[in-house]
DNA sequence: ACTATATGAAACCATTTGGTTGTACGTTAG
DNA sequence: CTAACGTACAACCAAATGGTTTCATATAGT
């Protein structure tokens, strides 16, 4: 009775496993990744393009995009001798849903709390 | 005329800095710590209750709480010669409202690309 | 007072991360 | 065809991570 999956039809959050949340949130961890996923997100780019606006190799950027890539925040798509960086915003609804879930849990611990304190039962509460 | 800030007076998220998203997603990126959060959520503990379930060390399960409570995701409250741990959620409602900025930028880039198709006065499209 | 418990903290270690440079290779342009 | 470009990949390095064990300290219980 626990709306557990209640609506959640058209959501595939939980078959991510462990690996690839950790995959996911580590990849959000770093503020150039974040930077490139905006980027990327308002608009497709070349591997190229994505890196020459940072104060670091494109070696750098180009492992930063892998990691990202691994993540499944992002694809990359051969056009040519370049690559189309292009953003999953799905990957970054899972992770909401996600962070969207503690909050559940937060609220059924509320919940849990305003029970007890309505009970007009009390069984020795020691 | 870009709805950028507009209903966003009750909301605290843009005051986050990078190292301390930095270190909420990088203390996200940990199964054994997610699992803590998890628990926290639902019921207040001690370091040590928060350790005995897990097969490593307890000086370990204190490091990943330490991890925790520096993203600010968890405070630590002195009882005695125990420590109660306790969830901050407004944390992690920051971090899933930065993730929803995502989806923003991204539903941004669809309105850009529909008011293109839209456009009835297509100047040189090259 | 003494002992056990709960926590903190240091020193150490293997692995991963985030960066570098250099090399190789397919593709495009002249 | 040859040169320049875009990308991939390997080798290397310093620093951070995630774990360990050990020692120290404060509080609780008897």
């Amino acid at each position: 009775m626990v709306s557990y999956s209640a609506r959640a039809s058209h959501d595939p959050r939980f078959d991510l496993s462990d690996d690839e949340v950790d995959r996911i949130f580590r990849a959000l961890a770093d503020a150039t990744r974040r930077d490139i996923i905006r980027r990327i997100l308002s608009e497709d780019a070349t591997v190229s393009q994505l890196a020459e606006p940072y104060d670091m190799s494109f070696a750098a950027v180009q492992k930063h995009i892998a990691v990202l890539e691994g993540a499944g925040l992002v694809t990359k798509h051969p056009s040519g001798r370049e690559r189309i960086v292009r953003g999953n915003p799905e990957m970054l609804r899972r992770a909401q849903a996600l962070l969207g879930r503690y909050e559940q849990i937060w609220r059924g611990r509320i919940d849990r709390l305003d029970a007890l304190l309505a009970e007009d039962e009390p069984r020795e509460s020691h």
